[in-house]
DNA sequence: ACTTGGCACTTAGGTGTGTTGAGTGCTAAC
DNA sequence: GTTAGCACTCAACACACCTAAGTGCCAAGT
């Protein structure tokens, strides 16, 4: 029983089932693979592979179809990540090079991803802990009611309306905005709560109280995260997907919908050696996607946020993965360049 | 063959078939309903009612259902809006007044819509062409990059990254930020790049070509429709509706994801008497949404932006209407506020 | 001029019975 | 370790049959 063939076998029991959508039995395999042996001799590995687990028959005697654990080895020893062709590489630069804004860089990507992989494309905001201040921008935009606009390193601009007392001036907002710029520009944003605290001590009596609702605001901004937020597309897919399945279809859409589940589950999604993680099936913490795979991998500084698609656990892993890593690299590049 | 009778058979189909999903017969529906008649007669009605194109049969005999001709009768003329009860309208209040930001209160306004009617909820950006420009913010972020700010009545903001002539200064920013401001504030977005156009050339040659620069970003910024976005969820509660029909669902979540259509098909909805405007099945004008009826109403200011929901055309259209309404007035209630 | 009971007719859907075909497991020979 | 052969299993399909729900229509009743 030789080790190589086995994993042949699953090799291509998964490609067959993946393209097929249907059980693969053992005659059907020797005349689609070339492997130099007969169907007893494939029966009788399938008979090992499915002591293993990594198989299954639906029903006796049936075909074989992978299982998660089966899915699991192919991804990791046997499938090798196939490089995109050359048109559509030039497709991902065309198109995410036109993007100006940083919602539009994401929502190019989403939408390009999931018609890349026909499955549900995911991407995460990226994160800013990393970022500090740029600047601050206090705006009246009426008695009682200020603007306030924090500006941080990488670009990104988070604004939020407060109220302040009514008596409050333009030139009391420019006199504090003057006074925080000069303690917290250059701090990393994580850190800007505790600036402040001693900041508004600081300040003179008759600032202290404008300066707390403008100094609470401003902590909060800091510390909103806005990686807390993921972006959609091609959820339209998971219909065509599932059509033999329509029963899971509603769980699975709850969980894209949940961002708290989506967030928690791409951030537990550690990073194997190639920087692309998969998570296949029952691995998924989330009962909702037991029938569902999950291939991420992070982008911009770091890598820490992330950007993946999901599917059905029956998904061509090899094309899907190399198109993830591809879109990440690009984003990661574009985001760089400004 | 009494005319009120056959409407109140009408709606008694109508009732019966959206609450057990089946088609209903002539017996079931005397005793369901105290008509006072017998089965015989509300089979001659039935018959009339079929010829009309009220109703049809999916095969030869069996029950009835409503067609899209049938359910437009019934929210013209039979339906009537169910006011929320008093603990639905506590936590409507109790959920938008906690919000603080814009993008907050739209995110919340769906989540409640969808889990109020158990469709898919959609709403839209309130329109800014009615808003003025409050505010210019120019920063230098880098040397070559600078961020601009517009910042609007209604309390929008709105920023992007421009790239401007390396040599230009934090100085000549805060120049050209009081040269434009004094021009355009309280000017109506739609308005601006006029202004804007006269404003560049009165500028020294110097800042020429930073004004250029800015100017054409600014005019980006006050044309950009944020309106032409649309927020949703929900969308799981498609399977759930879906179950039986699992061929259409496809189709409609394409739709949703296509903003371009969805927004078309929002502002084609006119407002009826009561403001509430119905679309039903195959009244719609996209053909993915064959099965699908869209329920919308206007909010803040001219009513301009949209709010509503979709679902299938067998949905319970007097509760729904109610919550769209509600949810409409109070959305824009917070939005007054603010 | 409606309404009603009665009756013949239609049909989706459930149930029972073969039949077929793909596929397996096992054994004995190579 | 491989292969051919063979008995066995079971989903899927087809066919026949029956039932329940529902209709359309007619003749009689009010």
């Amino acid at each position: 029983m030789s080790e190589p063939r086995r994993l042949e076998v699953l090799r291509a029991i998964v490609e067959d089932y993946v393209h097929s959508r249907e059980p693969v039995g053992s005659k059907a395999l020797v005349e689609r693979h070339r492997l130099g042996v007969s169907s007893a001799t494939i029966r009788n590995d399938m008979a090992l592979l499915e002591e293993e687990g990594l198989i299954t028959a639906p029903h006796t005697s049936s075909g074989r179809i992978p299982t998660d654990k089966g899915y699991r080895l192919f991804v990791d020893r046997i499938a090798e990540v196939k490089p995109l062709s050359a048109p559509e590489k030039r497709a991902i630069r065309a198109l995410l090079e036109g993007a100006d804004d940083l919602d539009d860089v994401l929502d190019r990507t989403v939408r390009l991803l999931a018609q890349l992989t026909n499955q549900v494309a995911v991407v995460q905001y990226p994160h800013l802990g990393t970022a500090s201040v740029r600047h601050i921008e206090l705006v009246l935009l009426a008695p009682g009611r200020a603007l306030v606009v924090l500006i941080s390193t990488n670009g990104a601009v988070q604004q939020r309306v407060v109220s302040v007392p009514a008596e409050a001036q333009e030139n009391d907002l420019a006199d504090l905005r003057q006074h925080f710029l000069e303690r917290v520009s250059g701090v990393r944003l994580p850190s800007v709560p505790q600036e402040l605290g001693a900041c508004i001590a600081d300040l003179p009596p008759s600032l202290q109280s404008l300066g707390q609702a403008i100094g609470h605001s401003l902590e909060q901004l800091s510390a909103a995260n806005r990686e807390d937020r993921i972006v959609l597309a091609g959820t339209a897919n998971l219909a065509r997907s599932t059509l033999d399945f329509p029963l899971t279809i509603g769980p699975v859409l709850e969980a894209l919908e949940e961002q708290v589940v989506m967030l928690r589950l791409l951030s537990e999604m550690g990073q194997d050696a190639l920087g692309i993680s998969v998570r296949i099936g029952r691995e998924n913490p989330y009962g909702g996607l037991a029938e569902a795979s999950v291939i991420a991998t992070g982008y911009g500084p770091d890598s820490l946020a992330k950007v993946g698609v999901l599917g059905p656990t029956r998904m061509d892993y090899p094309t899907t993965m190399a198109a993830v890593r591809a879109v990440a690299r690009y984003l990661s590049r574009i985001l760089d360049e400004s």
